[in-house]
DNA sequence: AAGCTGCGTTCAGAAAACTGAACGAAAGGC
DNA sequence: GCCTTTCGTTCAGTTTTCTGAACGCAGCTT
């Protein structure tokens, strides 16, 4: 087969616009370009296939069946354009996402249902890690990460920007007096997420620069869900990011303190990344799209 | 539709050998070649097709779409090539030929049946005519012609460069006895084809040139077959295309008479015309070789 | 670990196609 | 019968595509 099948919808066009000029008009083409093409097609099926002599026209034998074949031909080519346009306009395939867990759990899990209702046809393939940006290469479609980006060619888009808070349980505050100074909340930490448990954790406190360390003899989880929890039940103070407090903080199982000491880091920040790319698919449209909508 | 339905094979060859590279080896194409095609196919489609970076390649679930899709075109696309195939293996279709009756009669008609055996798809449309030149324009495929051929952008073919031979039944020799001269003959001359009627015929009588009037007082007919059947059944002396006169001078109707007297003009020549095309189909060339075949 | 190998992409020169105008021919109008 | 109009082809300049080599990257070997 040594002809072009885009030479094809050219040839169609001149028969059944009966003639070069009013497919080239049809076409929207020069008609220099339809005569060159049909020839080119003549010459490479080693056919002729439309008898002209500068006035009439007429389509050979040869002619006609080869119409009828293209014409089976650019059904399927319709066909197969229209499944695109589907794929285009209604998101479905399988769809690989590496999320934190406690991002997942408090985040997204509450509206997974809503996101599957929206878009039944893309199949969801979570990966519940806290370092999927390893994953990010080949195994995984984006991912969510949590704390500074390192720099890399992905495409990053920050879902949270959340402020860390001071936070403890009514009845640990009820039977302990916190004073106002950073040594006075120190001292009450028994527990924090493993991200900020550091030697030198620079806060500000009522404006001015500050530190403290949450590194030496304190608990560190590296899942701010466990430290909630922990904390509900009297595990004394911690800093959560604003959040994963937010249904505690309503119903009372936890209280807001200290709110004069606040944080630099933007350790608390999600972002959303996934792979540089011409062309994401509208699955990964979709989820990116539901994924910044639920943290707005 | 934007994209080109050129570069879906490349897809696919891209999707069955598993990289760009093997592909291109399969294809026969720089791999820079394979890289574009499916990067602008993508880039037209509007979807991302092949995951790939550096070392993998994966198809994406559009990806496997398209290619469903794309295997179907190119199915149909298979089965227009095997049609065109066919058409230039074994000739097929109506072709319309114009020919001068006494050719059509003596030369074409006893061997017919041969030429549907060989070509049994061919439906022959013949048109008996002398003037089959002017039908060439639109009407008929191709023309025999007999006499000079008019210049025109027509090719032109030699089928039989026939000489013309005085004839005369052996009956009207035996009631009279012919002279060698030219006048000697004229006074024997009651018919001849209008064709050869000219006032000044050139001849040459034993290698000198001369002359001889055949216009004034002699039926002429546009037929050398009627010309022919009157001859035979004692209307005098005539001349004749010695291709006309295989059978009656075997059976003994004619006899050859003063083969001292030739003829200058190609009068009896006849010739093959069709326009000149790019591409002549299968069946104008079959009938073409057919009947440079029988006259030869 | 460092070099080697194989793959996909990029780039500049080469090749091909596209395009708009001019041309030749034929049909219809006056 | 001549002129005008229309159609298909041809031609040269421009744009696009193709191509082979170089490049960058990642995995495998030593």
């Amino acid at each position: 087969m040594k002809w072009r099948i885009d030479d094809v919808p050219v040839f169609i066009a001149v028969v059944e616009n009966g003639g070069m000029t009013a497919a080239a008009a049809a076409l929207g083409s020069p008609k220099s370009t339809v005569s060159t093409t049909v020839a080119r097609l003549e010459q490479a099926l080693g056919l002729r296939l439309i008898d002209r002599d500068s006035r009439n026209l007429r389509v050979t034998p040869e002619g006609e069946t080869f119409y009828r074949q293209s014409l089976l031909i650019m059904e399927q080519v319709r066909e197969a354009d229209a499944t695109v346009a589907g794929l285009s306009a209604s998101p479905a395939g399988r769809l690989a996402a590496a999320l934190p867990p406690a991002f997942t759990e408090e985040i997204l899990a509450p509206r997974l249902a809503e996101f599957r209702a929206r878009y039944p046809l893309i199949e969801l393939d979570l990966i519940v890690t806290g370092h999927g940006f390893e994953l990010l290469r080949d195994r995984v479609d984006l991912a969510v990460v949590v704390g500074p980006l390192q720099d890399s060619d992905v495409i990053s888009r920050t879902l949270i920007a959340g402020t860390l808070v001071w936070v403890a349980s009514p009845a640990y505050l009820a039977a302990h007096e916190i004073g106002p100074a950073i040594d006075d909340i120190r001292g009450h930490v028994q527990i924090c997420e493993t991200r900020y448990g550091q030697a030198r954790m620079p806060v500000h406190v009522d404006g001015r620069a500050a530190h403290i360390d949450l590194a030496q003899g304190i608990t560190h989880v590296n899942d701010p869900l466990v430290v909630r929890r922990a904390v509900v039940n009297g595990a004394g103070v911690t800093l959560l990011p604003r959040h994963y407090c937010g249904a505690p903080l309503d119903q009372g199982e936890l209280v807001e303190i200290c709110g004069h000491v606040t944080f630099d880091i933007a350790a608390s920040k999600l972002t959303l990344v996934y792979p540089h790319r011409w062309l994401i698919s509208p699955r990964l449209r979709a989820f990116i799209d539901f994924l910044v909508e639920i943290c707005a």
